[in-house]
DNA sequence: TTGTCAACCGACTAATCAGTCGAATAATTT
DNA sequence: AAATTATTCGACTGATTAGTCGGTTGACAA
């Protein structure tokens, strides 16, 4: 199941984020990608046939290992409350951990890039996600809402908590990253 | 106080906007944007010492043109929550009225671009954002939070709103953007 | 009328970029 | 060992781009 890819594949992606997420996608030469990499120009186009693949490539992979360092933490047990909390934690301490990564992805999402296919691709990651989602509606627990705006809504907490964490590390803590997740969750007015 | 800002150049910051908007900051070239607004590529700079002036003067322009657009509309009577609900529900429609302009301020706000002067600049026509927030946090009916998160929280929910209305403009309705309000400001869950 | 100046034009340039290609080298197969 | 294939290189090319520049036009003043 490892597959054994190229360290120079690797090296390309590693630099290409870095490079994407300070200087943005067009402004980011593969000439210049490929040096900080440490390899020729050839090299990087006999593993991407073009900028593009590259940029959708790194995408997908970004995605991906998000979706499985959050799914191999997730446990199914517990009340739906306290499984959230675990998920939105989960979620919020990898993007903390995570800051290029994190970046990227929201760079990418909210750039002209994104193809329906490459968001779609994207979300098969985060099946666990879709299954939670179904779950909380069926609950009774939750106010009435149509599941589209619940998706959108959980993204949105997720984006504005990490961001926020990102904006003022000093904020960084468990007992803050808990506070965070009542607010979203139960609301801000004390009632 | 009205300025008599020539219509080319006005044109010229029209289809910037646009082409931003559909193809990103460096893939839209002078040259284009020049010739979708009618005008040579010189009149642009004649306008516009150079793109980057042109892509700040874009981002300084929509965010004052939003921030007048709601303050204009802001009550100082009411509730702290009918006051918030009514904030929120013109920023949200302003959004969604206005989807290239918000877009366009989202892909600058993710973007490499956004230097800390420029996000201080734009914050300058949102003071009544900064009052309120302070009112909130004075009025002991919220959660206890430092302030910090309270501008990041108000940002981001406004973002998660404007974006999902985006998303499924069939759910665009007074009731709808009433009900997002509600979840975002007193809690998802019924308790 | 003459002079001045800002608005405007678009051909042009120097620089930069994505992607190619033919050659060299390393790894694998026969 | 010989042949085949995969990896790597970097000089090169054709296309594109930001920005320039010399000149034209039209408004307004002296």
């Amino acid at each position: 199941m490892t597959k054994d890819v190229s360290e120079k594949k690797q090296a390309i992606l590693k630099a290409a984020l870095e490079l994407f997420v300070d200087r943005g996608f067009h402004n980011t030469p593969t000439s210049l990608i490929a040096r900080q990499a440490g390899v020729a120009t050839g090299t990087l186009f006999h593993y991407f046939k073009n900028k593009e693949e590259l940029i959708d490539t790194l995408y997908l992979e970004t995605k991906t290992k998000m979706g499985q360092a959050i799914q191999q933490n997730f446990q199914n047990t517990g009340s739906l409350d306290e499984r959230m909390r675990q998920l939105f934690k989960d979620i919020v301490k990898w993007g903390i951990l995570n800051p290029k990564e994190y970046r990227f992805i929201q760079q990418f999402s909210n750039s002209p890039f994104i193809t329906k296919l490459t968001r779609d691709t994207a979300l098969d990651h985060f099946e666990y996600l879709t299954n939670i989602i179904n779950e909380l509606v069926g609950s009774g627990e939750l106010k009435t809402v149509y599941p589209e705006f619940i998706e959108d809504f959980l993204e949105g907490v997720f984006n504005l908590a990490i961001t926020h964490f990102r904006r003022h590390p000093d904020k960084i803590s468990e007992e803050n990253i808990d506070l965070v997740f009542d607010i979203c969750w139960h609301g801000i007015f004390v009632t």
